[in-house]
DNA sequence: ATAAAATTTGGCAAACTTGCCAAACAGCCA
DNA sequence: TGGCTGTTTGGCAAGTTTGCCAAATTTTAT
C-alpha cells in the first residue's frame, strides 16, 4: 500500500479507535444527550477519576469531543454528533450475530 | 456502571475494535466493493499473508464480514455492509479536525 | 503419491493500552 | 493566604495487540 493511502487509513482509524473501548462508548453516548463534566461522568462510570479524564483526553484527541471549562468544572460535549450513527448499524451487527450463535447451538 | 450495561457497551465495544486498525479498515473498504480472496488483499495491502488472515479472523469473529471457501481460495465479503457508513462520519471529522488545526496554526 | 498454491495457526518479541495511585494544577471562597 | 473541589498529568505494572516467521492444513493438479 503507498504511504499515502496508508496515511489515510491510519488517519481514519485513529477516530474510530478512539470509540473502541466500552467506556469511552458509554461516554459519547451519554454526550448525545448532553454536555456532562467530568465528574458527572465519573460517578456514571465508577472508575477512577483519573481514569476517567484520560479516556476524555482521548476523545478529544481524536476531534470527537470538545471541552469547555466553565468554574473549576469541565464540560464535554460532543463535536462529532455523526457518531452516534454507529450505534444502529453495531446493534444490527449484534442482533445478527445473536441470531447465527443460536441458529448454529440449535 | 452495572455489570449488564457494562456487558452491553463491551459488546459494542468489541466490534468497533474489529475495525478501528488501518489495515482492517482498508479491508473493510475494499470488501465494499465486492467480495476478494485472501490474496487479492494481501496483494494489496503488502504485509506477510499470515498478517492478513489474521486481521481477517478478527473481522470474522466480530462478525462483520463472512468467508466462503472455493476451491483452495477463501473469499471475504461483508456481512455488515452497515459498517461502510461509518466512513462518511470520519471523514467530516477529519475534514474538521484540518479546518481547527488551520485556524489554529493561523 | 507427490507437489504446488492458498490459507490458517502457533509462537514470539516489540509496541501499545489500560487503570490505579500519587502528585500537580486551576479556580473558588472564607 | 490557605483550604477545598474538580481536573489533569506522570509513572508504573499488568494485560493486549501487532506483525513476522515457520509449520501445519486444505485443495487442486500432475
Amino acid at each position: 500500500m503507498e504511504a499515502d493511502v496508508k496515511a489515510r487509513y491510519e488517519a481514519r482509524a485513529k477516530i474510530i479507535k478512539a470509540m473502541s473501548h466500552p467506556t469511552r462508548l458509554f461516554i459519547v453516548d451519554e454526550l448525545s444527550r448532553g454536555e456532562r463534566c467530568v465528574c458527572d461522568l465519573t460517578k456514571m462510570v465508577g472508575d477512577d477519576v483519573s481514569t476517567i479524564s484520560k479516556h476524555l483526553s482521548i476523545l478529544k484527541g481524536a476531534g470527537i469531543v470538545a471541552d469547555e471549562k466553565r468554574g473549576n468544572q469541565v464540560f464535554y460535549s460532543l463535536r462529532a454528533p455523526c457518531v452516534t450513527n454507529f450505534f444502529s448499524c453495531v446493534e444490527s451487527v449484534l442482533r445478527k450475530n445473536a441470531t447465527e450463535h443460536a441458529r448454529l447451538v440449535g
